[in-house]
RNA sequence: GGUCGCAUAGCUCAGUUGGUUAGAGCGCUUGCCUCACAUGCAAGAGGUCCCUGGUUCGAAUCCAGGUGCGACCACCA
């Protein structure tokens, strides 16, 4: 029975109540033993703290129409959903807020830390999850993971466990990135560079012997404290005799020696450069190098270290403050000049971030870098768009060591202890910190005690990066590292999806590993896409206040004109700059989808055989079966592809400019005023059409339509939700071009006939008459064959066509279809106007001509143009030929009208 | 400094392998409350496809150079 449908779209409503129905009927819940090839994404996994912003509605609606296309389409598909702990990122937020209390985590102990972050996890975790709910996303809800999951947590540990015993992960001294304010240190991607205006400062180090001095530039003044060396370049003459001797640093006192090496750029400021190794990675470099002392400054928590001398303890701002005073009173400051420096800050709380002399653990990423360049080199695993691949071989073929501990209590402890009585067991030693006496236990059980002495055991303290475990992600989150039927059903998975600001980070880290440890790619496809920005091109963020919650836009315009939007926005890898007209556009494309549903159910008033409505009928129904047909190839086809766009664009096109347009018009004249028969097929092809046509839409737009589908007549009501119904297949659909061809001949008329109308002001009310002439027998017939669908769309009262030779004077002439329409105007309008109109249009197609008549004179065109493209620039001239001297024919009855 | 991307209608953007009359949405103009829809219908105006050169019978599309944006990477103190 056809339901009443209000007269506009309300979204709020169905969506609320779809997505409550989709997941009590777990229509996403994915089956091993179902049937099906397999296809699955693991969704890039939220932080806990996070709220759902634009980039998540986007990356989440666009996995969504795979999953939803694919599931239609047959194959077997699952979707994990999950969230990250994000490590630094959470411990910053719970750390704020015990700020707020006057609390510190030292003061409430790493346990109860521990617990609050947990307690916390808990209460915010699902408020992310449900939001994706909100927005439609067909994720497998009962395999929601978290990171630090005890199955997640598991893998992570047996990851590292692996990668120790094969020597790919090991403890190391050496210069790190160190956030002071988060007291951790931070892998070389988490270190963001920001230019700043910062100063040259040139300083005076007086040779040890006191026979003069040099002149060094710095940036950093107050590193001066640790300098244990100067550098020149050995080919510089300037310098050449001094290499050798000693400088005495200015406060501390210290002789260094002035050494030469090759790094040093002479066209830089003096051509002398001071040497940190302790806290510039440059240095550190020159220093192992040159095998000279490495003498730290500046603490973990930012104050300067006894070794600063008077300077101790003072915070590493002042410092530099207050040495480039004295240096100014005492003459060692020689010269100040502005400089332009990018100076590194942590990605997590935008303090500066200092290189610091630190025991951490590392990743040997060499050994793992390699396989996951050549994986991508051979194109098992394929970015779209492929350029992305050119970013992802440069990183990864540069690649460092990968600090992976962090002196963060959220997170994955590292499986390590220490036994300070047993002595390092040979090769275990921290690399550069020779002499270590502690032994090092790493294992996937934690031990009861010194496997040596039988002693009491401390874990290492740290925990590991945040990205150490979202690396194990697509295959963590399948039972890995059990072998478990999930791992082998969906693993490698069909796509990620994802933005390519975490190329890095996440998916190069994921490549490594899932090659490592499954010996196959963790993905086929990887499909980056773009940033959302503002309506003004910027990046928003909460700074700028520019951030658009789509929550808010779900409210104003809903879910579905939101998704479509922002797939239509997606063109292959480039951002997207959210306008609110175009939402707003999207959703009158909903209620335009929304009133068709309503006029198809008015006059559903029998019972509706879906199948009639699959092939014969009247050229109309042909037509929009044709039609349908395309769409559906050209969806597929775009989806197939990653151009979502693309498959926006066409159903836009079928169901407004063709369906409501053109097929709806055309029905009604079957529906109200022919037999029977007729009627019925027509309305049994309103419905069918209709339905496909909303299957074809329901990935881009799953709430309306499923809720009009279900209201249609004849469709399979015991199918719970459209997304279990196949996708549509154009081999389904009949195809008649003869009908096609003719209804579009139907359209280009009609649509000349109203160009006409309009251009003479005839009031849209007001009925002409229609002479119709031509040589072109097909096109008489066709034309007697739809008559009457002209006679109404164009509001023709008499319609004749004219014997051979017979041409009416002082008509509006117009060209279209193969016929010469007239439009006789006695009495209708203003001769001279419609003269005016036949110049113009005179005008314009004798360029056209002119162009293709040009082309057809060159030698070169005719002689090397393949066949089909003269045979169609040849059908284009005489076509242009023989509509032109109908204008002209016209125009002459005009002027002798006229005069 | 290196790498990559972008430049098309007033605005926001499409335009797969070179052959279209260069498109869409919004905005604008004109006319319509036509029995699904005024979140609508019909018609229209509006473009040196950034510049220069090259390849080609043919370039918005390919190549080179330039200009202007944007992004990423980078150890020039």
């Amino acid at each position: 029975m056809p339901k009443e449908l209000a007269k506009a779209y309300a979204p709020q409503e169905v969506e609320e109540r779809w997505a409550k129905e989709w997941i009590r009927l777990g229509v996403s819940t994915a089956r091993v033993e179902a049937p099906g090839e397999p296809y699955s994404i693991v969704i890039p996994p939220p932080n806990i703290t996070g709220q759902l912003h634009l980039g998540h509605a986007l990356n989440n609606t666009l996995q969504d129409v795979l999953i939803r296309y694919k599931k239609m389409d047959g194959y077997s598909t699952l979707w994990v959903p999950g969230t990250d702990h994000a490590s630094i990122a959470t411990q910053n937020v719970v750390e704020r807020q015990l700020a707020a209390q006057g609390l510190d985590r030292h003061a409430i102990g790493r346990e109860k830390f521990l617990e609050r972050t947990f307690a916390w996890r808990s209460e915010v975790g699902p408020y992310i999850i449900a939001q994706l709910k909100r927005l439609g996303a067909s994720c497998d809800w009962t395999r929601e993971r978290f990171t630090m999951d005890e199955g997640l947590s598991r893998a992570v540990r047996e990851v590292f466990v692996r990668l120790y015993e094969d020597g790919l992960i090991y403890r190391g001294r050496r210069l790190i990135n160190w956030c002071c304010r988060c007291g951790t240190a931070l892998s070389d991607i988490e270190v963001e560079h920001e230019d700043t205006q910062g100063h040259l400062w040139h300083l005076r180090y007086p040779l040890a012997d006191g026979s003069g001095h040099v002149v060094v530039a710095t940036t950093r003044p107050e590193t001066m404290l640790g300098d244990t060396a100067v550098a020149v370049h050995p080919a510089d003459e300037r310098y050449r005799a001094l290499v050798g001797e000693r400088v005495r640093l200015p406060v501390v006192g210290r002789e260094v020696p002035i050494i030469a090496d090759e790094h040093v750029d002479r066209e830089f400021g003096s051509g002398v450069v001071k040497i940190t190794p302790a806290h510039d990675f440059d240095d550190f470099e020159i220093g192992r190098r040159h095998g000279l002392e490495m003498v730290s400054v500046i603490a973990e928590d930012g104050t300067m270290t006894a070794a600063a001398g008077p300077y101790a303890g003072l915070d590493r701002a002042a410092a530099r403050e207050r040495i480039v005073e004295e240096f100014a009173a005492t003459g060692v400051l020689v010269d100040t000049e502005p400089h332009a420096l990018a100076i590194g800050t942590c990605y997590r709380c935008r303090s500066v971030v200092e290189p610091l002399l630190s025991t951490q653990w590392f990743v040997r990423t060499k050994p793992l870098a390699e396989p996951a360049i050549a994986a991508v080199r051979d194109g098992r695993t394929r970015f779209h768009p492929e350029h992305w691949s050119k970013t992802y071989f440069a990183w990864m073929e540069s690649i460092r060591d990968w600090c992976v501990s962090r002196q963060l209590w959220w997170g994955h402890r590292i499986p390590a202890w220490y036994c300070d009585r047993c002595p390092a067991e040979p090769g275990t030693e921290p690399e550069g910190a020779a002499g270590s006496t502690t032994r090092v236990i790493v294992s996937r059980e934690d031990p009861t005690g010194c496997p040596g002495c039988g002693g009491p055991l401390r874990q290492d303290e740290d925990v590991l990066d945040t990205w150490f475990s979202s690396g194990l992600w697509p295959f963590s989150t399948l039972g890995w590292p059990d072998d478990t039927p999930e791992l082998r059903k969906w693993y490698p998975t069909s796509v990620l999806v994802t933005g390519f600001d975490i190329i890095f980070f996440w998916v190069a880290r994921m490549m490594m590993f899932g090659l490592r440890f499954t010996g196959e790619v963790p993905f086929r496809d990887v499909y980056v896409h773009g940033l959302v920005r503002d309506e003004y091109g910027e990046k928003m963020s909460k700074t700028k206040g520019n951030v658009k919650d789509p929550l808010e836009l779900l409210a104003t315009y809903g879910t579905d004109a939101l998704r479509f939007t922002l797939a239509a926005q997606s063109a292959m890898g480039r951002d997207i700059r959210l306008s609110l007209d175009r939402i707003d556009g999207n959703r009158s494309f909903a209620n335009k989808i929304w009133n068709a549903a309503r006029f198809i159910l008015m006059n559903a008033d029998q019972a509706v055989d879906l199948a009639a409505g699959r092939g014969g009928g009247s050229d109309a129904d042909k037509w929009i079966r044709a039609r349908l047909g395309r769409a559906v190839d050209e969806v597929r086809a775009a989806l197939d592809g990653y151009r979502f766009n693309d498959a926006a664009t066409t159903l836009y096109r079928f169901l407004w400019n063709e369906f409501c347009d053109w097929y709806v018009e055309l029905s009604k004249m079957s529906l109200y005023g022919s037999g029977a028969e007729a009627r019925s097929t027509t309305l049994a092809t309103l419905v069918s059409v209709f339905e496909s046509a909303l299957r074809l839409l329901h990935p881009l737009m799953p709430f309306l339509t499923d809720e009009l589908w279900h209201a249609l007549p004849g469709v399979a009501v015991e199918t719970p939700a459209l997304v279990l119904v196949s996708y549509p297949r154009a081999s389904d659909v009949e195809r008649d071009e003869g009908a096609e061809s003719r209804v579009e001949r139907l359209i280009d008329v009609v649509r000349a006939l109203r160009n006409l109308r309009s251009e003479m002001s005839l009031p849209p009310s007001r009925e002409i008459d229609l002479f119709v002439a031509s040589r072109d027998r097909v096109a008489l017939d066709d034309l007697r064959g739809f008559g009457g669908a002209v006679r109404t769309l164009a509001k023709i009262g008499r319609l004749e066509v004219l014997a051979d030779g017979e041409r009416p004077s002082g008509s509006a002439v117009a060209v279209a279809g193969g016929l010469e329409l007239y439009v006789p105007l006695a009495g209708l309008i203003d001769v001279a106007a419609e003269r005016e109109r036949l110049e113009r249009e005179i005008d314009r197609v004798a360029k056209d001509l002119a162009l293709a008549t040009r082309k057809l004179d060159n030698e070169d065109f005719m002689r090397r143009a393949p066949e089909e493209i003269v045979a169609k620039e040849r059908a284009k001239a005489s076509e242009l030929t023989a509509k032109q001297e109908l204008l002209r024919r016209g125009l002459e009855r005009l002027r002798e009208v006229e005069a």
